[in-house]
DNA sequence: CTGAAAGCGCTTACAG
DNA sequence: CTGAAAGCGCTTACAG
């Protein structure tokens, strides 16, 4: 019905050139271990060459039933803490020879489901998802997906491989610095109650002050989205005045708005007040005072996933969970209580 | 020869389970402004619906020669600048039913030849590059690409359309910002000479010193990669003694690292020395003192280019160059000259 | 080592 | 409004 109109050549544009067959053609393309004379598949690659033959992905895609894509789900590329991830799952992938098709699905639950579902019908091999408030997917199973996927910082999810911080034991050990400075009251600024993530770090702060004895001394407000909502907030309470001798931040950035806060209600850090966030963009380290930090390795992550992934898909499912520690990065922004000093 | 084996059902179980032909149901799934039968369409849904059938997106785009599909091709995430674009990019291309290919290509010319490869093979429907340092594009013309290409940031190159901030412009306004602080001699701190929006901005300031009669109230110092350099550079100069009161860096990473210097020399910003950037991050009205900087539209950028790219492949190109402009967004760290106080 | 042919899952001119 | 069939550009068992 139609005629190949495009200007790129193809397979039988070489096959021709080089006098062998499409099969034979196609067989020095596909593979470089498939049993064809050395001769012949010399001929064949010098006319593809000329020709500037690029196989149909598309085409191949759908014969081999394997595309050598991923996708790959993420809220926002605006933090810098998926910005990282992202770019390490690109990278490992690529290394790989996967291809990723990145889907960004601004936070909104229906969008995500609605690119897992593009991502299902362009036939990705594989699907990682880096979730964030809520992780039901839409009560999809592992398997009625369709495709292996693995699940970066979710809470456990029926079934779905996940690759995690210990995001727990990650505020356990923020609330621990904080007391070995001597400080006994801290104000946790974090973002919705529905981000598992801030919570379980919530979760472990509270832990151990409760161990410590001290079960009142962390108070949290939550639903802060970014350093705005933090600004705005500390900036108020400063107005008020502010008893805690430490701030910690469910992120970084919820941390800079509180840093700027400070700044502007004359309070200094850390002497008046300590401030401490979660993740460790490259910035953090360049603000002044320098953020202290517990850094989450997003990258390490990201590649850990494709792992996982990876062995899925070549069904060789081996590893299941894995779990990584956050690392406390004590900088300038953190030092002794007021009164402990 | 192989058998569908995948769980998931195609156009002809749909068919099937309807009772019409393939090409009946594929009319109702592909269009929806197709003459079938309200009935028989009715049928075709709920059959695909119950299947729950996802259109094999390979087939599809293998028979209509379009895959809905645009590659992106851009150095890093890790920039917010580019981590903004991107998103704009994606939302854009999103908004017209077109999925994004990202393709990272770390700032290195092979690998974004390959990544560019790797595109036209996937028979996406068109390319946005976002250039950074060189944009010969390895001697591709327009039309040896075989898609529609837009260049964002990149210096003309023939004859393929572009968005781009006037950087040139940009660097002229902001040496005139200082200038009417009353600075007479300032730093610019930029990356390689060989990415030509820093260059850009260099000459702008450059040509409005000349103007103003001071050609040589500018220092430049090149090859810096990011907020480490900066700071190391600063760190130094500071070190050396300096004679300039204003520095210019070429984005606020650099900004950052030269703030962070100048903080810990113990020179006050602004009152010793001004700093202003480019880009204007989210981050950088957190800073204290808040960053003066020029700030640049990325994401209407992408979205021009999506606009333009579009246009392209509906064979309707109208528009040809973009030019946004900065604009000034002045905060704290910028203040009146020392000598001029 | 090589070729002829069926098949991957859609779409769409061509005929009713 | 609907169906039978060719075609999109590859791959790969099957037979030499």
């Amino acid at each position: 019905m139609r005629r190949a109109v495009s200007g790129s050549a193809g397979i039988r544009d070489v096959a021709r050139a080089a006098g062998v067959s499409v099969a034979t053609a196609s067989r020095v393309m596909a593979r470089a271990d498939y049993p064809v004379a050395e001769p012949t598949r010399q001929r064949v690659l010098a006319a593809a060459r000329a020709l500037s033959f690029v196989p149909n992905a598309l085409a191949r895609g759908l014969a081999r039933a394997r595309t050598e894509t991923i996708g790959v789900v993420v809220p926002w590329l605006a933090n810098p803490y998926y910005a990282g991830m992202t770019e390490a799952i690109d990278g490992a992938a690529r290394d790989r020879g996967l291809t990723m098709l990145l889907g960004l699905t601004g936070g909104d639950e229906r969008r995500r489901e609605s690119i897992i579902d593009e991502l299902i019908g362009r036939r990705v091999d594989g699907i990682v998802i880096c979730a964030g408030t809520d992780d039901h997917l839409a009560g999809r199973a592992p398997d009625a997906l369709g495709v292996p996927a693995v699940l970066i910082g979710a809470q456990a999810n029926a079934g779905f491989p996940m690759v995690q911080t210990d995001n727990r034991r990650a505020g356990y050990e923020a609330a621990r610095h904080l007391w070995s400075l001597g400080h006994r009251s801290c104000l946790y600024l974090t973002g919705l109650p529905t981000w598992h993530d801030f919570h379980a770090r919530g979760e472990g702060m509270r832990a151990f002050l409760a161990e410590a004895g001290a079960p009142a001394a962390l108070e949290v407000c939550d639903g802060l989205l970014d350093e705005a909502d933090a600004y705005r907030f500390v900036r108020e309470a400063c107005a008020e005045g502010i008893s805690a001798t430490a701030i910690v931040a469910s992120t970084d950035r919820h941390a800079l708005g509180a840093l700027a806060a400070l700044s502007d209600a004359g309070h200094e850090v850390p002497g008046r007040i300590s401030v401490m966030g979660f993740d460790d963009y490259v910035s953090s380290g360049y603000l002044r005072p320098a953020l202290t930090t517990m850094q989450i390795p997003a990258a390490q992550m990201g590649r850990r996933a494709i792992g996982l992934l990876v062995e899925r898909i070549e069904g060789r499912a081996v590893s299941d969970e894995t779990l990584f520690d956050a690392t406390l990065i004590a900088r300038a922004s953190t030092g002794p209580a007021p009164h402990a000093g």
